[in-house]
DNA sequence: TGACAAGCAGAACGGTCGTTCTGTAGTCTC
DNA sequence: GAGACTACAGAACGACCGTTCTGCTTGTCA
């Protein structure tokens, strides 16, 4: 009964209110509008509730000694089974895997990386269709068998980069659409680091 | 000379770092912090330039008067045409678009979602790879032609919802799988709010 | 050369912050 | 049924917050 009793025990609806307030302010709020968020009238509990999820990792301190989001905050559970996922509260359950943010996951260098809306299906054998966002890293050079962002033309085209005797060439993933034979130097915006795709 | 210059100078490297703290620390600190922050003694001129960001549009207040980013401060920026993408700094060029952050953009209720990985080919038609990352709101009814996240027999599975005399069933965007025609309810676990791919 | 606005420093001030301490109602244990 | 523990409420307090006002440069334009 003793056993693993270290750990306090932490309301999820708590950490629930407080994400679902972040991400409409991305802020987190004083501890008098977290009283009111939590329907507790006294900050001398909210304090006590701030100091378990901050040992749970779910908040932390900036070196000012500002409240602020801690690592586990922004964790979006992965699910890999509806077993897993039919858990009632990550905070509570152990074994489950997490990305910190979706953010995190696809942007590494946030000053070179850019969203690019993607037109045609030119590259659709690839799974990229018309209406995805590309997220692409820009830089000069790229590897052969990377997709690539190149500009033709002033315009941003999405292709495979592949290498012919004559040079680089750039091959659609679609068979009604022509390989790319550039006449001059290949100029190359950037490469694919990811896609999102909103539905609905 | 008198004209539109209601617009006041805002220095780009005070909202640079501002940035730049904001993606450490995930809070916007207190005027004496962002005092040192900006290279200011006087916290009334950082009152003044915190100012002309919230004019800007840059930064904004919650309803409790607790300073938060405001719309343009996340903007990524989406490329359109290499011209555009071209441009120094978006935050003194007009005329641009953005998304606030591709979390924001795919995740609505951060409580009820949850990140499920594909597992197969059956929905390759709509775009839909193996080791892509659906995002899942999860709800427990949909509408027909919406894609879903259904569990069937302890697993999750992602099909399009549609309706035959007998019932729902799930059908795959893929020729080469059957549609599944559930015996009993057809427990849904989530409908599809996005998707995420990783490259490299 | 003088007027005027802009960029910044510094001090004063009321309000709000988070901490701490005390108190109480419920519940679990032995 | 006494003690201990948990989940809260409420008040007190010093520190810090953001605002405001005053004042000093510096550059610009006439």
């Amino acid at each position: 009964m003793s056993a693993n009793n270290n750990q306090k025990q932490l309301d999820p609806q708590y950490l629930e209110r407080l994400q679902d307030y972040y991400a409409e302010h991305k802020v987190i709020p004083s501890y008098s509008v977290l009283a009111g968020l939590w329907g507790i009238s006294a900050k001398s509990w909210v304090s006590q509730c701030v100091k378990r999820f901050e040992e749970a990792g779910f908040l932390d301190w900036t070196p000012d000694r500002q409240l602020k989001p801690g690592k586990r905050f922004f964790e979006r559970r992965v699910a890999h089974s509806p077993v897993q996922a039919g858990l009632p509260n990550p905070a509570l359950s152990s074994g489950y895997d997490y990305v910190s943010s979706i953010d995190e996951m696809l942007v590494r260098v946030p000053s070179r990386t850019v969203l690019i809306p993607v037109k045609g299906d030119s590259m659709v054998d690839a799974g990229i269709h018309e209406g995805d966002h590309l997220v692409v890293e820009k830089q000069p050079h790229a590897n052969v068998g990377q997709i690539v962002v190149a500009i033709v033309d002033d315009e941003f085209t999405v292709k495979y980069l592949d290498r012919e005797k004559a040079g680089f060439v750039l091959k659609p993933a679609n068979k009604a659409y022509p390989v790319i034979r550039p006449k001059g130097r290949l100029e190359i915006f950037g490469v694919m680091a990811g896609l999102v795709r909103r539905t609905r």
